[in-house]
DNA sequence: CTGAAAGCGCTAACAT
DNA sequence: ATGTTAGCGCTTTCAG
């Protein structure tokens, strides 16, 4: 197709090796020699090949993500941050959303180490797997977003989950709530188990309790269903903690069929802020997660000197609580 | 790292291209030679570099996406719709987000080009841009999605955003509207101007008019502006159209902050479905567009032979009306 | 049908 | 400081 380096170089007068250090590691040379190179690649219209520079240096300047679900609101937005701060070290990327399925995680994983990213942002959604945990022990430049894989050794960016369930508790608790429904992701996973520490915490210390859980995916579906055990509950509770905006999205519609009116009946917390909770029916009161900044933070570190005495670091990135219309203090029994 | 494609081969005793056929062109050799290859990837753990394969070809197995913003809903699901796709071509994606600047446009399009994606899906987001221009013409397996670029020649997959238009004036009008607004998209997208004139003629069909109409870019912020142009029309709009999700999500909060009624004071219907507008306040009647399809039209036209008898083809992808809480008739003047 | 050999375009030791 | 020379790992024409 277009010009190469050596094409570059025979039409300067120099070496190819002059003409990639000239551009790759911005040594000086003489006036007119460099600028016999600019003259030969503005005429040629010479683009470098990244395909073929990244298989001389064994490693391509694109990170890779992987994710469950780029539809889901809160991925999208951790995405679009995550290529945000790619950009800006000159880094693209390459995503790949797993759909839930551990085998595709494994899969694409792999995939992006082969090839040869320079930094591996990985966010999974399942518990659990040897094969996972294999794969990924053999990457390099790998850093955990959000879900902790249990025996992997390397950089992490999570959220204060904990602190986000205690948030919820107290709040819910404040306001006057006794018997609280946690409705987490899936059961193993560290954000269900460190919300739900949080928030049992807090309940407890606040002479309030939670009532009943009950685990299942990130999806509307799964909130779909647990509406339903909600409302059939023995426990009454009169709030409810979600762990996740899509599994509120399944709920509200669910509630709202049942005619169940929200915040009078049945109060309602979120934990995550992506997508519009602001102008929902009623407007979702939720703890925000920092998602720009988990983002940012997974690039710089994946694509720090992995040499430096090297201690992998653990970041547990704040969270707040968005007060809105869904909770409200419970009828009076 | 790992054992190359010529580890397999002295292993097996074989040459490299014959393991190099074997494993890309399927040919059929020996049972006994196939096993004993078949053994050494075992044994050597042997992963293809896809770098390397890439480089000898002249094609990645990637394609490439190009989009303005990746934390839009739209093109979150058009993300997800393509990624999904291109998986079941044995394809990964190269996603880049290019924040509705024209330069990015430029930028990322060429960089998916030097990475020899195998197809390129592009979302562009302005109008008129020489460069762009340039750059697209030189590109193959060109894939326009959503929003045109005027003289581009290739395949496109669109929505039938003028018959979304009518719908929705019909719709409109069909209630009792006789004063409509339109807020749209930048002026000069094919998207913004299909719809309005869609939106005009079913208008004006039915005894309605489209009184007044604003500009600008798919974003809450310019959903804000709009709702204040709105409210402060002499026209006295009783509906108003909103070209896309995001606009929404401004538009209705400034009009919630202004303490204006929808539907009763104001109806409001909405292109583009994606995001959970049945849960927001009020539920909000849409123009649904086949978001999934378009991404999955768009990878196959992407990956398909190119010499074929090749005449470029453009889709227009049927859209459908869904009526929820958010248009009523207006009220008695 | 299989193997040898020449790239793909760039980088990086090594030598000058 | 610049040039020479090997690769990086795979594909593919071209002989055999």
């Amino acid at each position: 197709m277009g010009a190469s380096l050596s094409d570059v170089a025979s039409a300067a007068g120099v070496s190819p090796s002059t003409v990639s250090r000239y551009l790759n590691a911005g040594i000086k040379l003489p006036a007119s020699t460099s600028e016999r190179i600019d003259a030969a690649i503005k005429t040629l219209r010479y683009v470098p090949n990244p395909l073929a520079r990244s298989l001389g240096r064994g490693r391509s300047d694109t990170v890779g993500l992987v994710i469950p679900d780029i539809a889901n609101p809160f991925f999208a937005s951790l995405a679009s941050a995550v290529e945000q701060a790619a950009e800006e070290h000159g880094q693209g990327v390459l995503l790949s959303a797993t759909s839930n399925s551990a085998a595709r995680e494994v899969e694409y994983v792999s995939r992006m180490l082969r090839n040869r990213v320079s930094g591996l942002l990985f966010v999974s959604g399942h518990h659990n797997s040897s094969d996972l945990a294999e794969t990924l022990a053999a990457a390099s430049g790998l850093i955990l977003i959000d879900e902790d894989v249990p025996g992997i050794d390397c950089s992490k960016v999570f959220c204060d989950n904990e602190n986000g369930g205690r948030l919820a508790g107290q709040y819910l608790a404040s306001v006057g709530h006794k018997r609280i429904a946690f409705i987490g992701g899936p059961e193993k996973l560290r954000s269900t188990t460190e919300r739900l520490t949080g928030l049992r915490e807090a309940a407890e210390e606040n002479g309030a309790k939670v009532v009943m859980t009950c685990f299942g995916n990130y999806s509307p579906e799964f909130g779909r269903q647990a509406a339903a055990q909600v409302l059939q509950s023995s426990e009454e509770p009169t709030a409810v903690f979600v762990s996740s905006g899509e599994i509120a999205f399944g709920l509200l519609e669910a509630l709202q069929a049942a005619d169940i009116a929200i915040p009078e009946r049945l109060s309602l917390i979120v934990f995550d802020d992506a997508g519009p909770l602001h102008l929902f029916n009623p407007a979702l009161t939720a703890i925000r997660q920092p998602i720009r900044e988990m983002g940012r933070k997974a690039v710089e570190l994946a694509l720090a000197e992995p040499d430096e005495n090297a201690a992998f670091v653990e970041f547990l990135l704040p969270v707040e609580l968005i007060v809105r219309a869904s909770v409200t203090a419970p009828k009076a029994t």
